[in-house]
DNA sequence: ACAAGTTATGCTCATTTTGAGTATAAATAG
DNA sequence: CTATTTATACTCAAAATGAGCATAACTTGT
């Protein structure tokens, strides 16, 4: 069945790199001159590399040099007629795959710009002050005018943006990113050549090379699904921790603010975390510093923090 | 930083195909003479092919011409020294790697060869009617003689295989048979020229080619926790079926056996099926016949199952 | 026709988990 | 020394879960 008729085939590996700092979401990314920013990324090499995840860790040193935690394939993109035609192509017109990846690093080094806040690229899906405006005033009245056009994706646009009675899920971040994409709401698809939406002036959120954007809207809905049922939020943290810093983490991946006093109890039943029995002082009462308990993970193995937002009246102001 | 050496790469597409068919679970397999039992797949023709899902489709047409309601991208694997060296390797030289996807469909067609049963590639995930006796017998003391000679894994065997308070989690099946490979104690490992464990006479469970077998791994795990989180179920089931049914099919996928009133009253308030008001007459009371809920997906639009075992005396008995 | 066996379905009940507060403790800032 | 801020403790009702017992509605064997 293997019949290899002649085509070249190019493998880019593209890493999403993500860490909380300051009690902000951020993005590594690489940024040239006269051109919109990337995330690092270099191609596979089988010769010289013995699997993609030491071929993706080979670009991640030379281009960015950060350390990284927890490492994890996202998904392999080989549509045609995506991503920036002008760069992904070699001189002999070979095909490019791009396989993304998440990573996940503490680490605190990096000048300003070397790292972006995430959610410049989906303003969409920060929900932790309030439902963002953007969406009732933008993004909702542009779809519905495409979907006017071309209805065949109304059931799609309903599910991923949680329209007439669905319920928004914030794991939907690839979806909702690949219908903005489509209906031509997005700096990249113009870019690609598809026609943009005609009422557009400015484009949602902050462009990104190739597909990117596309990538990191993948690690995005990965990251918030993973954390409900693993333990990857410590992942994101220094050794040392309270359980307030805890939680603005997983507010920022999650986009969505908790219940305080909630997410205290389901933190210390989940067993994950021990006090150190040192305070930390700043403002109110002094918070209790935690740690990640790295013995003893039999005690409740891999089970996650079952996130439930808190639904204030402020959410739909 | 796109560097074009001079390599090549080959990508290829398998496709592990799933039924449940008279309370089996199934997997669709290609028999050639003289080989071990494969998985639908071709490489991936960016020339022809627009994505690689269309292209999959194409191979799946071609050689087996099953119907697929859900596909799913599962993983790519690249890992050189893996798989299988006289098959995945064009003359000229180039690299394999594979990206394995899985589907599902309700066909009940096919010859019965052309259907294997799954478990008899993974008979330790079969936890149905008991826990399988040769995980004590013969998985547990080898994994430890391997162990002994190199521990760097004992705390993967641990989490994978439930040892010293660790859960069995059944969703890591792709990790067991990693762990099952690396150990020497599957055909394949001795296929690809690893040492085999010396202690085995009889490999487990039945080989596949080339990496076939990981992907149906990976398929099986993701199967299995999608299940908890969305409807795909009901790719598996026939238009009309009976709660008992649904609860067989479940079992199957899991591995598990089921407390058949707390399922029905899961499946029940999930507002997925309706009663078609018919029943079916088979040994005892007759069964109300239901169906999947197409319209008004909006109630609980996309929550899934969430399953729970019944852990009668038999299970460990 | 009737008893025994089988399967489906209904219902109860104790426990646990969740969602949403109220209350109190321990600091700092002015 | 009072107001403000933040952390932590505790309560309470509602919902979900796990495990069984009970009953209904058939078929099968005699």
């Amino acid at each position: 069945m293997s019949n290899p008729s002649s085509f070249e085939i190019l493998i880019d590996l593209a890493t999403a790199i993500l860490r909380v700092q300051d009690g902000r979401l951020e993005c590594r990314l690489v940024q040239e001159a006269e051109a919109a920013p990337r995330l690092p990324f270099g191609p596979f090499m089988p010769e010289s590399h013995r699997t993609m995840e030491m071929g993706l860790r080979q670009w991640v040193r030379e281009q960015v040099g950060v350390e990284l935690a927890h490492v994890e394939q996202l998904y392999t993109f080989a549509d045609q007629g995506r991503a920036d035609q002008s760069r992904n192509i070699r001189g002999d017109g070979a095909h490019t795959v791009s396989v993304g990846y998440l990573a996940l690093t503490t680490t605190k080094a990096g000048k300003p710009d070397d790292w972006g806040e995430l959610y410049q690229f989906f303003p969409w899906e920060d929900w932790r002050d309030a439902r963002p405006p953007m969406l009732d005033e933008i993004i909702i009245p542009a779809l519905d005018s495409w979907l006017k056009k071309a209805d065949h994706a109304t059931e799609r646009v309903r599910l991923a943006f949680g329209r007439d009675g669905a319920q928004w899920d914030e794991e939907f971040v690839l979806e909702r990113y690949e219908l903005l994409y489509e209906a031509g709401l997005v700096g990249e698809a113009v870019r690609d050549g598809r026609k943009s939406s005609p009422e557009m002036t400015a484009y949602l959120g902050t462009i990104l090379q190739l597909d990117h954007r596309r990538i990191l809207a993948t690690a995005l809905g990965r990251l918030r699904a993973k954390l409900k049922y693993r333990p990857v939020l410590f992942d994101l943290m220094a050794e040392e921790f309270t359980l307030r810093q805890l939680q603005a983490t997983t507010e920022q991946v999650m986009g969505v603010e908790l219940h305080t006093q909630n997410f205290r109890r389901l933190v210390e039943k989940s067993k994950f975390v021990v006090p150190t029995g040192r305070t930390v002082k700043a403002r109110g009462r002094p918070a209790e510093i935690f740690r990640f308990r790295h013995i003893d993970r039999a005690v409740r193995p891999l089970s996650g923090l079952r996130v439930s937002s808190r639904s204030s009246g402020r959410k739909n102001r």
